[in-house]
DNA sequence: TGTCGTATGCGAAAAATTTCGCACACACCT
DNA sequence: AGGTGTGTGCGAAATTTTTCGCATACGACA
């Protein structure tokens, strides 16, 4: 199992930490817009006050309405986030991750392009470090 | 937001649910042991019947004992959880997610020419599409 | 056969999540 | 000033989730 604060959100909260993730940053109105089976706005602003205590997300003011944005470094969670789909989902295998990621996605030529070259650059860097 | 059913499941029953989509089939027991705070076996067999009723697990007999597996076919909840994560943490771009792929995982030689060649099949196609 | 260990199902309680209504504050417009 | 629209917080209720205890079934083994 995975031991990222995801595994500790109840339903909601879920969606609510994807959206605000997604977005960056989003007032509670945002949220219900796109929420699933959305909620009084009133229960969003509960939802969030409740995020906030747990250290997930912060608030600040602007304009009379409170932007929320996440605490945790977006980076940090998605790592956590693709370690943890990797592991659960592909058995824990980069390369089978990657071959649904090509056939299910569209990719540009551009896109594509990018990729070889990531790949290209870690090959090199791996072979440095194989030399050391 | 993301449609696909794991957005509906409480805490719990995603928290199984990864469990068996992971190991492919278990028991009970199974699942107890690998969960995060595991509850009691009691509690645990409920929630299997319950992700049974709700159509996303079926079991069979075995020796007394339940295994459950997965009734979704894995391949689809895998593609729904990479768009989703690819959506929600890397602004829908895949070379994004790639590039935070190969930076967190230390991949092996071989795991590199694979993608490496994956890539190259997938850049064939799309010339070929491009072509047409 | 009697007993132990490990299953299962059921029913109900405990705990948490999730929702809402209401009261109030502020900006805006007539 | 009065009314409207959109925000906020609080407190409590409705619902779901989560847990457990207990009764029972089955195979293994002394």
């Amino acid at each position: 199992m995975a031991d990222n604060m995801y595994d500790q959100l109840s339903r909601r909260e879920r969606q609510i930490m994807d959206i605000i993730l997604e977005i960056g940053e989003a007032t509670a109105a945002d949220i219900q817009q796109r929420l699933p089976d959305p909620p009084g706005n009133s229960s969003i602003r509960v939802m969030l006050r409740i995020l906030e205590e747990k250290g997930h997300l912060t608030h600040r003011e602007e304009g009379g309405r409170y932007l929320y944005a996440p605490t945790v470094e977006p980076e940090k969670v998605r790592r956590f986030a693709l370690r943890h789909l990797i592991k659960t989902f592909f058995g824990g295998s980069v390369p089978n991750a990657v071959s649904a990621l090509l056939s299910t996605e569209d990719l540009s030529k551009d896109e594509l392009d990018a990729l070889a070259q990531l790949i290209e650059a870690a090959r090199q860097e791996n072979q440095e470090n194989d030399e050391a």
